[in-house]
DNA sequence: GGCGCTGTTGATCAAGCGGTCAACAACGCC
DNA sequence: GGCGTTGTTGACCGCTTGATCAACAGCGCC
């Protein structure tokens, strides 16, 4: 009747090590918040020593910047292979809209929110915010600068009009975190402003077999 | 040569000290973060002593619940009066946006991201952002009532619509704590996307003597 | 089958947090 | 001028955080 059966001491190599630390706070990330993502929450989650955390991370800021760029790199990734699918521009923008305001990403949501509170501590991850929200940007200005070279959208400087609905995409997120706005509504606004800020017909931009898009 | 030349224990009277812990809270709040606002700091920066900012505080959560509350209801209370000055719905909308755009409150709106992120955690806090966030809304839906009741603005629900204008802000001013984007051509970008979803003729809600409204 | 490389661990540290409490002392009242 | 009310204080407590380090022990290699 041994009382603590001794922890059985597993050894595994460290690229495996490296991958259930990053498993465990990406977990932590979207379950609890990116603040939750402590020493002692990982080695929990992952089941190991915080000593053992400690011994792979250079620091813990640097990990939750890590995991804060690693979760917001493969939305985008996923959004990416979502929308290489599609050629027509304006569908692929109507695609994009309804995708990102379907109310079903409200971890990741909650995961930007959080990067851009501690970014004000944390230097590394305020690096990976502003890395990150580039990269959104870009692929956004690259959606609108093919309609604009298809002559579909009329719009003075893409990048410029990227930000914005980016912008407007968090905004709305951001609010469904604590508002709990019906997603249908949003995205029909959303795509009236989208419609005026690249020229287009009202209504020209209509949502695509809407909700068709799961996650 | 006294080392320590005893504080000088000053005696104040109850409504005086809670005063000077809520101005004490504020300033932290918006120098260094809502998450800033800490029994030491605020003990600090009023200078007494830590166990005197608990015992006038039914706890922390509670102070900084009240603290972010404050702040923002105060910036609608400025906003309702420079806004009340204009009695003509398309410039009382263009003041709204040119304002609130221009850059000039980076500190108020780091408040407003630390309070959604923090919310998780501190329910007095999430209770305090869905109700101020409220009220923000019944503002813009007033204006936007306005509007329509006038005949200018065309817009099914003024409700729904000021719940999108105010997450466009929000997440326009969000981006420019990380992106410092030119406030102009949000502005304008904002201003077009307001139009489409009020009925409006582009170009019919132009920035009023832009950069005219002091803060 | 033993040895050593190296992955792993428990103990421990300092710092920071919110909160409590008995003791102190300023100020007004009689 | 003494006294009591009450605002104020320092010393704590328990807790969580990130990080370090000597010591331990798998696992492969010879």
């Amino acid at each position: 009747m041994q009382s603590t059966p001794r922890p059985a001491r597993t050894r595994k190599t460290p690229d495996g090590r490296r991958v259930e630390i990053a498993a465990a706070a990406r977990a932590i990330a979207l379950r609890q918040g990116l603040d939750a993502v402590t020493q002692r929450a990982v080695a929990t989650e992952a089941a190991m020593t915080p000593a053992l955390v400690a011994h792979y991370v250079a620091s813990m800021d640097a990990l939750v910047a890590e995991t804060f760029a690693g979760i917001v790199a493969d939305e985008l990734t996923e959004l990416r292979e979502l929308l290489g699918e599609e050629g027509d521009p304006q569908r692929k923008l109507s695609l994009l809209l309804g995708t990102l305001l379907d109310g079903s990403r409200h971890d990741v949501t909650s995961v930007w929110v959080h990067a851009w509170a501690l970014g004000r501590r944390n230097d590394a991850l305020a690096a990976a915010v502003r890395e990150q929200m580039d990269d959104w940007q870009r692929m956004i200005r690259d959606v609108i600068a093919e309609g604009t070279a298809a002559g579909v959208f009329r719009c003075d400087d893409p990048g410029d009009t990227a930000w914005h609905v980016l912008a407007m995409i968090d905004g709305l997120n951001a609010h469904a975190l604590v508002h709990w706005g019906a997603p249908a509504v949003q995205v029909s606004l959303a795509t009236q402003a989208v419609e005026a800020m690249l020229g287009l017909r009202p209504g020209s931009l209509a949502a695509p077999t809407a909700g068709a898009a799961g996650r």
